[in-house]
DNA sequence: TTGTACGCGTTATCAT
DNA sequence: ATGATAACGCGTACAA
């Protein structure tokens, strides 16, 4: 590799030149910079950015942290990030933290000791030292943290919409999917569900799942139907348990959506090729996470920031998993 | 951030001994090692990767380019990689081509001019010079080069596998959906169906398709069926598109599998949670991922091995979207 | 067993 | 308009 010192013995005039000339800061004379652009271009010089990152104390490098990449979910939001962090030239050091402190917390160390200028985490612990004592921007995203700086979308407004329109659908032996435990979207979207449920009334049932994993998925399904056979309403923690139960109640012979409804979460992309297409609340994850690594990207260059946290509208996304209605509230 | 500098002064001793003493390269004393180590716990002591890189010439950091983590199949790749990484103490730049070659270049450029130790790169052009002239080991992951270490799966015989297991289920009248002509394992699947079919003096159609979106993949769905209606089997370039088919026959009131039988390609996770579930011809993505990281490390620390390229078995997964056959062949 | 000093490739300061 | 040089934080000869 080409150093920038190789370019300037090559075009005959010093580093600094070279140097001043790349960065174009201060003078440089029009003939000295042909001849270094001529050198760069003869030694294919690129500079390097370690050196460049070890003198300024800053990269161009981001930390990027999620819990599972493949939980459908998270691709959304990382394509998202990296879409906006690439046409700013940002790059990004990945990890999956399996929801795991530990993890978390040595991949945010190694973060640090590359000099990244920034991270993006969806993590349950925003309140740890390990973000806490950071000295470089974070975004938290797909999670929140009072007054640091987050992109979230409304989970608790998600279950409550998910159980009005289950209800204004018909279903009356509802069976609520509570998420982790320990995942705090997956807890406040089953909190907005039993908040809008005990409004209404109407009694229903909970299952407990540990995890969002496909492979699980299926035996909590299962559960839910040996335990209320009679259920007529699911209300799932995600897209991927909502596939599950489907997949079950067909195989047991029930019609969906008219013995029992299901209404997801997420709207991950397979949703609407599911048959039937599954209703579902949509977190619009994409954009979720355009919106992160543009507010991360400010946090970098100014500092201080007016709108710290975003809260991304969730929306009731009506498919084939539950029954039509002409108009209802 | 504390520097090395600082542990030394705080431990009344120099820098060289507190570096000795962190790479454990040459002898320190036990009194001052236990001095040195409390300096680095008092003062949160972590060595400035960026530092060490420059110095070294070589970093911890690995770059890893794949087409787009958005299509289900990458996450699976994804994690393996990031897995096996992850256990070496290795980091992963991350960044998405959508099988572009000047996003591509400039990734694979901004991740040597970051000292990458090598990369993994799932590219259409191995061969051109973005990856012949880089001085760091490359893995090609799910593609291949000639001589050149890579990681994939044999295509072709899952081609062959598909044509051949469709027909022995009966299927006469069959379509093959022909993947991105830029994609290599998509024609690769492609032609070792049609070579199959060719062998067996079965007719065929053809549908051409040109990504693997989500959202486009309902409209070859409509075509296929559009111009082909009598089909009653369809090769599906890989499970997204398979999905999208199943979605469309099922909406046009055909029987899956008794009017049209469906096999899909790379069996990712969702495939099984259809209903019916679908039929497919697995590549073991995560193994892959896996495969493919262990490989490089191999190589980062090596320099020459014997073995340089993996090819993974394809296996035939029987579900729900083909008949049963009692034996054949 | 420990310390001094140089170099890794850049940028920025200060002369010239 | 340009050049010499210190400094960024670390690892390693080499000297002590």
């Amino acid at each position: 590799m080409a150093t920038i010192r190789d370019v300037a013995k090559h075009a005959g005039v010093s580093v600094a030149t070279v140097s001043r000339m790349i960065n174009d800061a201060g003078y440089v004379h029009e003939d000295t910079r042909k001849k270094i652009e001529t050198a760069i271009r003869e030694l294919r010089y690129t500079p390097n950015e370690v050196a460049r990152s070890l003198y300024k104390r800053k990269s161009k490098l981001t930390g990027l942290l999620l819990p599972d990449i493949t939980n459908p979910f998270f691709p959304e939001l990382a394509r998202g990030v990296e879409d906006e962090m690439q046409a700013n030239r940002f790059r990004i050091i990945f990890g999956n933290s399996d929801e795991n402190s530990k993890k978390e917390k040595e991949y945010i160390q190694t973060f640090v000791q590359n000099n990244v200028v920034g991270v993006i985490a969806s993590t349950n612990h925003p309140d740890s030292d390990t973000y806490r004592k950071l000295e470089i921007p974070v975004v938290f995203l797909d999670r929140t943290a009072d007054n640091r700086p987050s992109v979230y979308s409304d989970g608790r407004e998600g279950g409550r919409m998910a159980a009005q329109e289950i209800v204004a659908r018909g279903s009356r032996r509802i069976t609520v999917m509570q998420g982790p435990g320990h995942i705090r979207p997956a807890q406040d979207r089953y909190q907005g569900a039993v908040e809008a449920l005990s409004g209404s009334g109407i009694s229903f049932n909970v299952i407990q799942t540990s995890s969002f994993s496909f492979t699980e998925a299926g035996t909590w399904a299962r559960e839910l139907f040996e335990k209320h056979p009679d259920t007529d309403g699911v209300i799932a923690s995600n897209d991927i348990v909502a596939t599950a139960v489907l997949h079950e109640a067909l195989r047991l012979g029930k019609k969906v959506p008219e013995d029992v409804q299901i209404i997801g979460f997420d709207d991950v992309p397979l949703s609407s090729l599911l048959t039937p297409s599954l209703t579902t609340i949509r977190q619009p994850a994409y954009d979720m996470g355009k919106a992160a690594a543009r507010l991360l990207i400010q946090l970098i260059e100014n500092k201080d920031m007016t709108q710290k946290t975003i809260q991304m509208p969730v929306t009731f996304i009506e498919r084939d998993t539950t029954r039509k209605v002409e108009h209802y509230g």
